[in-house]
DNA sequence: CTGAAAGCGCTTACAG
DNA sequence: CTGAAAGCGCTTACAG
């Protein structure tokens, strides 16, 4: 356009060297006049790399990034990226489609998120020949995987309960699940297995507890505690919350019903999120490494982006968190 | 390769009708047997578009999702992906430079965040002809811009205090600030200047109160707390905390200190987080909307990049929340 | 040290 | 209903 070549240009862009400092500098100073910039997209395409990574997000971004938990994992995902020089593509469904979403998302490789059932997505990223990682999904062969101990949590914090001696115990779930999931898979699958577990030993089953089951949210907790402890059967002595959130939604509720927690009844989380250890009363839950995961999952899919790909499964471990918001039943 | 020419393959994808179902269905086919699927970045330069929209960050990726506030801004501009079917870009400052980052990121156009000073960003983009809204930032002609009214919130919940009778007032701010923000633009500049309007209400001026930095985490705030009050001087009776963070730390230091909140000591926050109706003791706050100022960044950003642009500005307003955490002075 | 050419993969007028 | 061609913008061997 003004002078020279398209190679020049590129090279007075990229390739200082191999380009005269005279006609360099004239082509930028045209650039610069112009607003000449190089395409990003033109750029990407020829060198195969965009230099950003994705998650496929089960969920719209609006309720992805209404959850703590979410917030956290992306923390972990974030810090390998900010390393790395990554930038994150949050990718939510596309007419209510994970599928669908795939051939928009203009990324390295992608970490799968919350994918409790296999709707073809890792098909479909097989045959795109795109690297991904599965995140608390089921076990995969030929992708790397991460995957936290739920079961063994759950038992931990169920077991824990019923050695304070809780017997009229209530299990505060997220859901409703989606029928398609009634397989039983996935990390809530895994959690409730856990506490089968621990009710076993004490000769109980799923059974003998009363299930409430809330979406995802405070207010969500609340609500379902207040319905649990109105109903006509005695009140549980103990409220097993399977997430941090709905656990603060319940000692909402029982505050508000006027039920002192610990003293008349009992609530456990599970995540260990940041504010669980500032909330009143302090609270007993299991703690999964959030972050970790994040990070974790980030650190394998560069890793197979770079071709380094060993395909690695990790399983991450929980622990108990024993604070205050639980105690033996009065 | 298997039988009819590229655009027959990309009809076949693209355009069923444009192609007899015979055809179409062995290309499918054979696509199906190859793994061929059309290249997403080879469609999106084609098509001139992402169908996604970047938000340009000042900080990495692991401090903004650990800050509850921008976890609701992008909440905010989530809402807006969702509804339009764009995925959302994070893109942090590559090698500390915000300018660096911009060329690398494929999207339709920028949200701005976070730009108190603007080291020529602003112009990058303006040269690049892409669109962008400016966030927080200070007035830019010829760009969507949204804000909001930081000085009159801090004037309100400064006026409330002076008014309930405290004059040793602490004011907790977010910092320290980089030298080159001297100047005194952007939010935080602003809401020092609504506090200094309602000191000069009852004649006093910055000068007179205390001012102590936390960089932004709960724990930030905390330790600035405990430093604030183990001073020889008297400490302060109120602390007006520039976050909502940092006044949970406040008031987290100061039942360390066996210090009563609002009792011996009140504390305001700043944003009103969801969590901070749930603090206790509720907490005393302004509310910006947050959420509402990431949705409309978003609107404004898809409607520049439809070229319905307006160059709209927007200034949105704060309100005083009165909960239980300010009254008066001993 | 510089230019002409090929190719990254796609789509869409334009002919046939 | 289908194919040959041009073009979205870029970069990198390859000649000169």
């Amino acid at each position: 356009m003004a002078g020279v070549s398209r190679s020049a240009v590129s090279f007075a862009f990229n390739n200082p060297q191999r380009i005269s400092t005279a006609t360099r500098e004239r082509i930028l100073a045209v650039a610069d006049q112009l607003g000449y910039t190089p395409n990003t997209l033109g750029r990407m395409l020829q060198a195969g790399t965009t230099n950003s990574i994705g998650v496929l997000l089960p969920q719209g971004l609006a309720q992805i990034l209404e959850n703590p938990y979410y917030a956290r994992f992306l923390m972990g995902t974030g810090q390998v990226c900010d390393r790395e020089g990554y930038t994150l593509l949050l990718t939510p469904p596309l007419q209510d489609s994970v599928l669908k979403a795939i051939p928009y998302a203009a990324v390295d490789g992608f970490v799968v998120c919350g994918l409790e059932i296999d709707r073809g997505e890792v098909a479909e990223l097989d045959r795109r020949g795109i690297p991904f990682v599965l995140i608390d999904s089921d076990r995969h062969e030929g992708a790397p995987h991460v995957e936290v101990d739920d079961r063994g949590g759950a038992r931990d914090v169920a077991r824990y309960l019923l050695e304070l001696g809780h017997r009229r115990l209530a299990v505060l779930s997220i859901g409703p699940r989606p029928a398609a999931d009634a397989g039983h898979r996935g990390p809530l699958a895994r959690r409730l297995a856990g506490i089968t577990d621990a009710l076993a030993e004490v000769g109980m089953t799923l059974d003998d507890v009363r299930l409430a089951e809330a979406p995802v949210t405070r207010a969500d907790g609340y609500k379902a505690t207040k319905t649990l402890m109105s109903g006509p059967e005695p009140p549980p002595t103990a409220i097993l919350a399977l997430s941090d959130i709905l656990a603060y939604g319940a000692v909402d509720a029982l505050r508000d019903l006027g039920v002192d927690v610990p003293g008349e009844v009992s609530v456990t989380g599970f995540d260990d999120l940041a504010e669980s250890a500032w909330f009143r009363p302090r609270l007993t839950t299991v703690r999964q490494p959030i972050v970790t995961k994040g990070r974790m999952a980030a650190d394998f899919l560069i890793s197979a982006i770079r071709g380094e790909d060993q395909h690695p499964h990790q399983m991450l471990g929980t622990s108990l968190i024993v604070r205050e918001s639980a105690t033996n039943p009065a």
